[in-house]
RNA sequence: GGGCCUGUAGCUCAGCUGGUCAGAGCGCCGCGCUUACACCGCGGAGGUCGCCGGUUCGAAACCGGCCGGGCCCACCA
């Protein structure tokens, strides 16, 4: 497409405007400077005139507010600013929205905390509530001094509070460059954003995807709240085997192993597998339980493993999910004694007969599970039932990512939404799209598949928290006042967002709430992520704006973290799949982390000792820049100072080389970018090799390899510092000729069009550096510009062989050799020298013998010859001695 | 237990589909204030490419095994 496409930057140079380059450059204040120009000129801004196939759209991760941000934020959003620029200046109109993630539970802590309020739906909304604290004195409330209030107070609170974390948020991405539109923000916890996880949702009931049951899940005892899957972490847990005795009619003992004694009361069974010989005999028949005296079958089933434990296991309801399989597939009864709260119930149940285990009981309700367990491991021990001591151990144990107390397992009516986890055909359907996406790096989707390839289960979206997008659901209640959740009473799409603890449903009054014959809201919120897989939906304006959602979805490009594939990849996936029948994007780009200099990921502690904001006032933004961008997508990176500076040392090299290679002719005079003006050989093969980088650079970037392109631009462009620049700079000053000759001329036209193509390929990494050069001499702004195009650097190139830079720069090195091996100044001049030239260089050679000459300062007889070695070597060098001053 | 990534100069990393690959930058040593840049330039030293086998005319690169580092998933009565 481009190749077809005449570049403008080549054809029509600027003759106009009062551009000059400074005497001085600096890289002091460009990101403010710029930001403002940007901005006064919304440079980013979106034109949504254009069509789909015009348009690259980014799904913009959302960084939580509440939170801080920090070196890994400023990584892997500049990966995705260098992908927006590239594209832009490729001729797509970049969607390239900010959002901000003010949902859950940071935002949740910090509202009550600042304000000293806490979110209690029940309670009616206070029109011009004033919190009882105030934050800005920096003290904390303490949860015993909150006061409560309605959710749509809280969520007014939370909304004020995130503002500013938002102008500081927005403060850092301006100055890191991120090429946002910035009159396109949105909010996780908006009217909209909230509106539209409930429109969602409520499709997803319509069309039978979102349902409610009421089964055993993983339960957070501190945060009381039903956990999801993909929240859940393994984490190491201290623990130990207890041999207990169970007794058969005869009174003979059957032992087996348990690490949670405590769930003893709850056993309703003992299971060994169906081969396990050991066991044969017992199957079908009944034993009773130590101290409580419960009798229970034993029965066979294929998931207990003859070599854990004893081989035979009792089974609770429940002490894991093996306990609720078996539960399930063999029928068993409930008997839970494990509450919401993590304690033990405290009415003793009516399935525990015997008048001990009844007492024992009554010591052990209303305790945590801990106690229990210590009442419970004595009382074994005094009725003899405790073989030998408990043997430490350490497990595994499943947890809330954010808890820090192993999960129970308990009975609760919760939403799901299918996700494949039950269901083979919308898993396969789900997989085939993982298959579909692109993932950069390629890698990554394995974590895709693995994770929709070991779903165990629907996603479960509710949450018994106060804050958060509520379910946009009320129930009836019946003459008894018991809710009837079969008949849920829905509102119309165009009443959302809705709070039905608020609210109140059509054809009812306000005062029906909570009365037989009246209704009731549902009380749970959504997970988060019930909201965040949808930010394609939110930010294209799929419930309010579908014009432009027609423009920008599915949408281009996800980047993300690679923690979260499992969550807001997948989740996003699964509501894009099920409600527009296609992926929500057509190409993931997954970060790395940022490792700390022991290859640790980066900790929080770490990471805010060095503040972001820090780093870009130290270092430069560009300089930051160059160090993301010098990483790989799906790599982890080193944290490493000395990368940045190695950026710094580029942006200010773009700027004096620039200024350089300008200061041969007026900047604004055609003469710089006219490709018919170059016909030295060596001019040519400068713009040669340059024509292979920029194909290179372009292939790379189009398959999201930015580190590729970076390097190969830099490479390129220290070369044509170091010796390109240097090999012609006494050419094209053109000392003592009155006019312009046409050497001259030919060397200028080659600086002025390799640093236009140069600039043009950092733009995207070093957009501040390259702005302020184009500015001293182009029009508009370089992030306009079109991204270079071979072509014409081909046509200005000619025939031309790129090695003739290299041979050239090979023989001034030996000159270069020479001299710094006598010690003395390279300005020092030569009178008489001979070069042995590698046969392979000597054509090289040949084509730029006089620019060597001039920048080898040899004023003597040159001469060469062959030579079949490696390298360019001088011989017999005569130097001229400095004058004396 | 299953899987992914990774191990190249002191450091951070390139080496793309096996044949100028043994590279770059930083750091280090030496030299140079050369009118673009001393926030610089020039020159130089530094590695049996984790280890052991195999395939091949030829392997840092491909295959197998082992060791080390990072990570994901599953599981433990």
């Amino acid at each position: 497409m481009s190749d077809l496409r005449p570049d403008p930057a080549l054809s029509t140079p600027s003759t106009t405007g009062a551009r000059e380059v400074p005497d001085r450059v600096s890289l002091d204040g460009v990101e403010e400077r710029w930001d403002a120009a940007w901005s006064a000129q919304d440079l980013y801004g979106f034109d949504r005139s254009k069509t789909r196939d015009e348009v690259y759209s980014i799904d913009t991760p959302p960084p939580t507010v509440s939170g801080s941000l920090h070196v890994g934020h400023v990584f892997s959003y500049t990966h995705t600013d260098v992908v927006a620029r590239f594209q832009r200046m490729r001729g797509r109109e970049v969607f390239y929205p900010m959002g901000w993630d003010d949902n859950g539970l940071p935002t949740e802590r910090r509202v009550q905390n600042y304000y000293g309020v806490r979110c209690d739906p029940t309670l009616p909304y206070v029109p011009d509530f004033v919190p009882p604290h105030n934050g800005t004195d920096g003290k904390v409330v303490k949860p015993g001094d909150q006061v409560p209030v309605s959710r749509r107070n809280f969520v007014e609170l939370c909304e004020v509070l995130t503002v500013e974390d938002e102008r500081q948020f927005e403060a850092l991405w301006r100055r890191l460059g991120l090429s946002v539109d910035w009159s396109m923000t949105y909010q996780t916890v908006s009217a909209e954003s909230r509106a539209v996880a409930q429109q969602a949702f409520l499709r997803n009931l319509a069309r039978g995807e979102a349902y409610q049951a009421e089964a055993p899940g993983l339960w957070d005892v501190t945060f009381q709240t039903a956990v999801a899957q993909a929240e859940l972490e393994a984490r190491d847990y201290p623990g130990a085997f207890h041999k207990v005795a169970f007794h058969r009619e005869d009174g003979a003992p059957v032992y087996i192993e348990t690490t949670r004694p405590e769930l003893l009361p709850a056993c309703v069974a003992l299971i060994a597998h169906p081969d396990d010989e050991r066991y044969q005999h017992l199957f079908g028949t009944t034993v009773t339980s130590p101290l409580f005296g419960v009798e229970l079958p034993v029965l066979a089933h294929p998931a207990a493993e003859p070599d854990k434990g004893a081989g035979i296991a009792m089974c609770c309801t429940f002490g894991d999910l093996t306990d609720v399989q078996w539960w399930r597939e063999l029928q068993l009864p409930t008997r839970s004694v494990v509450g919401r709260d993590g304690r033990i119930v405290r009415d003793t149940p009516d399935w525990i007969g015997s008048e001990a285990g009844r007492a024992l009981f009554g010591e052990l309700a209303g305790k945590t599970t801990f106690s229990a367990r210590e009442a419970v491991v004595a009382g074994l021990r005094e009725s003899g039932d405790l073989d030998g001591e408990p043997t430490p151990t350490q497990r595994k144990a499943n947890f809330y990512e954010k808890g820090d107390k192993p999960l129970e397992i308990v009975t609760s009516r919760q939403w799901y939404i299918r996700n494949g986890g039950r269901d083979e055909q919308l898993r396969e359907a789900l997989l085939a799209r993982g298959a579909e996406l692109g993932f950069a790096p390629d890698f990554m989707r394995v974590r895709y598949e693995n994770w929709v390839g070991g779903l165990n289960g629907d996603w479960l979206v509710s949450r018994q928290r106060f804050f958060g997008v509520p379910f946009p659901v009320w129930y009836p209640l019946d003459e008894q006042g018991e809710v009837d959740h079969d008949s849920p009473i829905l509102p119309s799409e165009d009443l959302l967002p809705i709070d039905p603890s608020s609210d109140v449903p059509a054809g009812y009054t306000a005062d029906q709430r909570g009365v037989p014959g009246g209704f009731v809201g549902d009380p749970d919120i959504m997970d988060t992520w019930a909201t965040s897989s949808l930010t394609p939906q939110i930010v294209g304006g799929w419930r309010s704006d579908p014009d432009l959602f027609a423009r920008v979805f599915p949408m281009d490009l996800r980047p993300q973290g690679q923690d979260i594939i499992r969550t807001w990849l997948f989740s996003t996936v699964v509501r894009s799949h099920l409600e527009h029948g296609s992926l929500p994007w057509t190409q993931a780009a997954i970060s790395g982390w940022i490792l700390d200099p022991d290859r640790k990921k980066m900790s929080k502690s770490k990471g805010n000792v060095v503040t972001p904001m820090g780093l870009l006032e130290e270092h430069g933004s560009d300089a930051v820049r160059y160090w993301a961008a010098s990483a790989r997508l799906g790599t982890d990176a080193a944290f490493e100072i000395g990368q940045m500076k190695i950026g710094r040392r580029l942006a200010i090299k773009v700027l004096n080389a620039s200024k350089f290679a300008l200061s041969f002719g007026s900047p604004t005079e055609p003469v710089l970018l006219d490709p018919a003006l170059v016909t030295n050989p060596l001019d040519r093969a400068m713009l040669a090799g340059l024509v292979d980088v920029v194909e290179k650079a372009t292939a790379a970037l189009e398959s999201y390899d930015h580190t590729r392109a970076l390097e190969l631009s830099e490479t390129f462009f220290w070369t044509f510092c170091d010796d390109y620049l240097e090999l012609v700079k006494d050419r094209a000053y053109g000392a003592g000729a009155t006019e312009v000759s046409a050497e001259t001329a030919s060397a200028r036209a080659a600086l002025g069009i390799a640093l236009d193509v140069l600039l043009r390929l950092f733009a995207p990494v070093l957009p501040f550096a390259t702005e302020e050069v184009w500015s001293w001499w182009r029009e508009g702004s370089v992030h306009r510009a079109p991204w270079p195009d071979a072509a014409p650097l081909r046509a200005a190139a000619g025939d031309a062989d790129p090695s003739v830079v290299a041979a050239a720069g090979a023989a001034l090195a030996a000159l270069r050799k020479v001299k710094s091996e006598a010690k003395v100044s390279m300005r020092t001049e030569i009178s008489a020298v001979r070069l042995a030239v590698p046969t392979a260089l000597r054509a090289g050679v040949d084509a730029a013998l006089e620019d060597v000459r001039a920048a080898g300062r040899v004023v003597g007889t040159l001469t060469l010859a062959d030579d079949d070695g490696e390298q360019v070597v001088a011989h017999d060098a005569e130097l001229v001695p400095a004058a004396a001053v």
